[in-house]
DNA sequence: GATGAATGAGTCTTCATTCAT
DNA sequence: CATGAATGAAGACTCATTCAT
C-alpha cells in the first residue's frame, strides 16, 4: 500500500461510506492493472459492494475512472505537493543547491509515496485533452505562483540567475522526472543511491542556474 | 503511423507475410491502446487475416506482446539508435555544447517517430524484469560503449570535466527523458518551442559538465 | 426424456428456478452427448437462460459437470435406490429365487429410467478417483447394511447358503450390470426377452447360492 | 501401453507407414479422452505427421474414428480373441470348472492388455447401430461356432447340463463383464484378489450349469 | 504423398451494465 | 440506498478442414 497517509485525510463530504469504499478500490485496482486491465467486478468485490452499486453512482466504468483521474489532481496531488512544498519555499536560502536538495528528495519521497495516483494520471493524461488542460491549469493557479514568487525572491537577493522562471521550474521538473521515471516505473528493482545521484544533478543544475560564489562539491 | 521509414527495412527475415502483417498490425494497436485495451479480432482484421491464425504463430496474446517487446528493443530501437548516433560520435568536437544540442535535437527527433515503439516499451518494462534486464544488457552491450568512448576522448582533450562517465550518461539521458515524457506523451498539443528549450537544458547541462572557457549563451 | 418422476421431487432448496434450468439441461446434454462433447452454449439455450449465466453459478464447464456427477450419486441415484429396494428387503421370503427375479427386474427397471443419471456416472467415475470414492462411500453407508442385514437374516433361516455376504452381493450386481451393459447400452434395439433371461440368470445364481429344496426350472 | 504385443503383428498391409502412424496415434489418444476430447492436431502431433495428411487419408475425424472401431472389432479384437481361446476350447474338460476358470482368467488378462481397444468401442457401439450390428455379425461368425461347438461336445459327454447354449453363452459373458467392467473400468485402483473373485463367480455359475458329481469348494 | 499456412465457425469465459426486489 | 441475478456482446483461444506448394 503507497497511500499517502496524509493525504487520506483530505476526503469527500458528499460520498456515502460505499461510495468512497469504491472510489479508492477503483484508484487501487486501475493504478495496478490499467483502465481495461481492472473489471468493476474485481473493484466491487475489493470494495465491499455489490456490483451494480458501482453504476448507481458512477453511470460507468469510464466515467468512473475519469472522475478518479480529475480527482485525483484536484484533491490528492496538488493539495499534497502544497501542503509539503510550503514550508520549503517558507524559507530563504543563501546556497540555492540546499534548496534544491531538500526539494528534490522530498519529491522523490512523494512521488515513492503516491506511485498509486501517478500512475492514474500517467495512464489517462496523454489521451484525454480535458485532463491535459485541467492539470496544467491546477498547476499554474495553486503551484506556479508559490515557486515563482521564491524564485523571483532568490533572484533578487542574487542567489539564482536572473533567468527565465518558467525554464527553471521546467528544467528542475524534467530533471527531476527524468530520473524518477527510470528510479520508479522503469527500473525499481535495480540498486539505486538516492543521496549520490540527486547530489549530481543538482550540483550540474546549481552549475548553470545559481550566481557564481556557490561553489560545486 | 509514426513509425520510422530507416526502421521498417530491419526486418525478420523468418517471418511469412502473413505474420509479419500481424506482427505490425499488433505493435500499432498494443501502442494505441494498451495491452488490455487491444483485442485479437482487432488486430487480425487490420492484418487481414483470420484470428486463428494469430495463435498459431504466436501461441497467445500475451506471447505476442512480449515478443513484440523484445523484438522492438532489440531489432528496432537498438540498431536505429546505434545507425543514428554513430556519426554524430565519430566527430570531436570543440565546444561540447554543439555536441548536446546535435544530440537532444536528434533524440528527440527519434522519440517522436519512434513513438508506437516506446509506448510499447513503457507499458511493458515496469512490469517485466526479463523485459528490464534484457533492455539494460543491450544499451550497456551496443550503446554505453560507443558513448562512452566518446565521452572519454573528449575528457582527454580537456574539453569535459573528468566526471565519472555513466553518471554523465545518466544525467543526459533522465533530462532528455523528463522533456520527452512532458513534449511527446502527457502535453503533446502545448505549443513547444523545441530549439529554445534544448537550447535552455544543453547550457544548464554544460555549465555543469564542460570545462571553463566554453561560454553559456 | 427418461428421468424418473418420482426423483424430480428430490430438489435442491437453494437453487434459484433458473440455476436450477441449467442444471437439468446440462444434466440432459451431458448424459447425451458427452462431457466435451456438450457446448454451453447449446446448454443455455435448452435452459433458456443466457449463456454467462452458467459461470455466475458454476464457475466453468468442467464444474458443473462434477457437480452434477456427485449430486446424482447422492441426490438422486443413492435415495431412489434406497426407497425402490426397501419394501423388497422388508419381506422375508421361503424362497430366494422369488425375491432375486423381483430385484432384477426392479434394478433393470430402474436403469432403464435412470440412463441419463447413469451414463453420466460412467463417463466420470473411470477417470474421477474422487468420485470413485465418494460412489463406494456411500454404497457401503446407506445400500450395503440395508442388503447385507437382509442377507444375514436369511441365512440364519437356512435359504441362503453361508457365502460371504461381500461375495453374494458382488456376484449378483455384477450379473446384473453384465446383462444391464448389453440390454441398454451396447444393443438396445436387439429384441430382448427380459423376463426369459432374468429368469435364466437368477435360476443359475440360486444353484450356486440357495440352500438345498429351492429347485431349479 | 496397453496394447497386446502379439496383435501388433495383425497389420494393415494397405496402409503406407504415416497412414499406419496416425491410426495408431488416433487410437490412442480417442481411447483416452473420448472422441470429442481428442483433437486431430494432438493426433498429427503424436504421429509425427502435418496435420493435413489426416484428412488426405481418412476424410474427416469422425470417420477416422469409425474405421477404427470397424477395424478394432475386425482386425483386433475377433482374431486375438480367436487365437487366444482355440487352444483352450480344443481339449476336453473333465470338470467344467477348470474350463471356466481358465477362461475367466484368459478373458480378464485379455480385457487388461487391450483396455484400448475396448474404451474405443464402448464408446461409439451404443450410438452406431451400424457398428452394433457389425460385431454381432463377426461375433456369430467368428467366436460363437467355436464355442458353441465346444458346448454341445461337453454336453453330449454329460459334463454340462443341456440348457440352451446361447443362454450359457450369454450368462458367462455378462457375468464376465460385469466383474470387468467394475474391476477394470470403474475401480481400477481398489484392492481385487481377481483369484478369489474368478473362483467364487465360477463355483456358482458351475453349480447352474454343469452335471452333478463336479462338486463346488 | 506430404506439408503447414490459412481459414472461419465454434468454444468457453469474462465483463460492463441493467433491473426486479 | 443496496443487492445480486441476469443479460448479451465481446473476448481469447481451439479446432476441423482446405489448399497452394
Amino acid at each position: 500500500m503507497d497511500i499517502d497517509k496524509s493525504g487520506e485525510e483530505i476526503n469527500f463530504p458528499e460520498m456515502t461510506d460505499k461510495q468512497r469504499k469504491i472510489y479508492e478500490s477503483a484508484l487501487e485496482i486501475f493504478a495496478q492493472k490499467g483502465f481495461s486491465g481492472a473489471s468493476t467486478g474485481e473493484i466491487a468485490k475489493k470494495a465491499g459492494v455489490a456490483e451494480g452499486l458501482i453504476f448507481k453512482h458512477f453511470k460507468n466504468k469510464k466515467t468512473l475512472f475519469q472522475k478518479i483521474a480529475f480527482a485525483v489532481v484536484e484533491k490528492t496531488l496538488i493539495p499534497l505537493t502544497v501542503q509539503r512544498i510550503k514550508s520549503l519555499l517558507e524559507k530563504d536560502y543563501s546556497d540555492i543547491r540546499i534548496f534544491l536538495t531538500l526539494f528534490f528528495e522530498e519529491r522523490l519521497d512523494f512521488i515513492k509515496s503516491n506511485q498509486s495516483f501517478l500512475r492514474i494520471i500517467l495512464q489517462e493524461i496523454s489521451f484525454d485533452t480535458q485532463l491535459q488542460n485541467f492539470a496544467r491549469e491546477q498547476f499554474e493557479l495553486k503551484i506556479f505562483p508559490l515557486v515563482n514568487q521564491f524564485l523571483k525572491r532568490h533572484q533578487e537577493k542574487g542567489i539564482l540567475k536572473p533567468l527565465d522562471t518558467a525554464v527553471i521550474i521546467r528544467l528542475t521538473m524534467s530533471s527531476l522526472l527524468g530520473y524518477a521515471v527510470l528510479r520508479v516505473l522503469l527500473f525499481p528493482d535495480k540498486n539505486w543511491d538516492d543521496k549520490m545521484e540527486i547530489q549530481s544533478t543538482v550540483d550540474i543544475l546549481c552549475a548553470g542556474m545559481a550566481m557564481g560564489n556557490q561553489q560545486l562539491a
